[in-house]
DNA sequence: TGTTTCTAAAAAATCGATTTTTTAATAATA
DNA sequence: TATTATTAAAAAATCGATTTTTTAGAAACA
């Protein structure tokens, strides 16, 4: 599906950009903090030009604040901008899953059943590590919205989770949030399905409102 | 306003960044085409590595495509991809001004009444480069939209107004749409300083319309 | 004491050269 | 003739060294 007949050989470039990634979005680094250049190059064993590429692109995507001559800075956190992006969140989703449930079709259903499958499997797997869950979890919900027919609708969507996540992964776990979080994501399954748009709108409107009160704790 | 009591040195990376995204917006290169980096160091005049960063930041927001180990390429023109920006544009700018209207203070109204004025100017001014015209018309529409409290909506909305320049600017001059799509930058200060929600987002989803009308000829 | 000026160290940005990968042209094979 | 290898040239990516700018601390000054 994704894989050409040609492997494709990656870039040092590409892989520290998506290690950095990961480890911005884990809160490896505090909000706020300066990003030693030399240190990041000993740490992650790369060289100065595959690096800094990286970074160029993680400020663009707005992972990184970037200003003329002092290098990068990891953005800080505030109760504001959560707000701001929980907002946009719910407006942006609940368009693209009405339109994703009109324009759905039977590899999609496929596709959405299977992932909210493993998802399901993965949350009750207490050995499994929380990055596998992580990308299951993002999955699913990029599954869920893959059909509604624009990209920039997705793209816009995918930026908003990242930063998100930068909030969310930073707070501690709440087991009986997380319990409800996960029976949604089965009821998202069954709406879908059903091509209820007006309930599943309004519960995709609940689920972020939820995941954001947990979000919520990383910035006091 | 914008400036610190420091100069605040600039470098060659975000130089290269500016001139390149407004070649790219303006349709100095083809669609399509593939950016052959040794041409632009030569062409641009400057070195491989500030060069570099800034192709990775405009492939980051989208003004280029990057394949691993293939460089860079300027993003095709499709109909299909005009709509779905089209269509996004409208939604996020209508709540966009609709918050704005509810936001704005007094500050916001001179500052739009100011930017409206200088693109009044600038339309029937025969002899202004083109580019200073499209400066004053972006600032317009920044201005309008900069009091809805929203920096991501701001942000998206940016990058869909870039991805539609990329249509719009490659288009032929229509001199009646321009006439009417000027005198509606009119009616918008009109209706920002009312305060008339209702009426300022059925003209922002006008506007958007006919000028993409323009635009769609760039496509064919 | 508080501000400004200077300067050495640190950090960021850039350069030129090298390595790796792709591309496209040619030859070999079925 | 069509497909597969081969390989030399071109392009992309990376490296290590150099240049430029910022930063932080000491000294001079008011």
């Amino acid at each position: 599906m994704t894989s050409n007949s040609v492997p494709r050989a990656e870039t040092k470039s590409g892989r520290i950009y998506d290690v950095l990634r990961e480890d911005l979005l884990n809160g490896e680094f505090k909000a706020g903090e300066k990003l030693a250049i030399s240190n990041l190059r000993t740490l992650y064993n790369v060289g100065l030009s595959p690096l800094r590429e990286a970074l160029n692109r993680l400020a663009a995507s707005g992972l990184l604040e970037q200003e003329d001559q002092r290098g990068f800075r990891v953005p800080k956190l505030s109760r504001k901008e959560l707000e701001d992006i929980v907002n946009l969140r719910i407006e942006l989703e609940q368009m693209a899953v009405t339109k994703a449930l009109e324009n759905g079709d039977a590899d999609w259903e496929s596709r959405l059943l299977a992932a909210g499958h493993r998802l399901k499997r993965a949350a009750v797997d207490k050995t499994l590590p929380i990055h596998e869950w992580e990308a299951l979890h993002s999955h699913f919900h990029e599954v869920l919205l893959s059909s509604c027919q624009s990209t920039w609708m997705i793209r816009f969507i995918h930026q908003l989770h990242e930063q998100f996540d930068r909030y969310r992964r930073r707070a501690p776990r709440n087991p009986d949030v997380r319990s409800t979080l996960d029976e949604q994501h089965d009821l998202m399954v069954k709406y879908a399905l059903e091509r209820d748009t007006a309930a599943i709108s309004q519960l995709v409107r609940e689920h972020i409102l939820l995941s954001s009160q947990v979000a919520l704790a990383s910035c006091e």
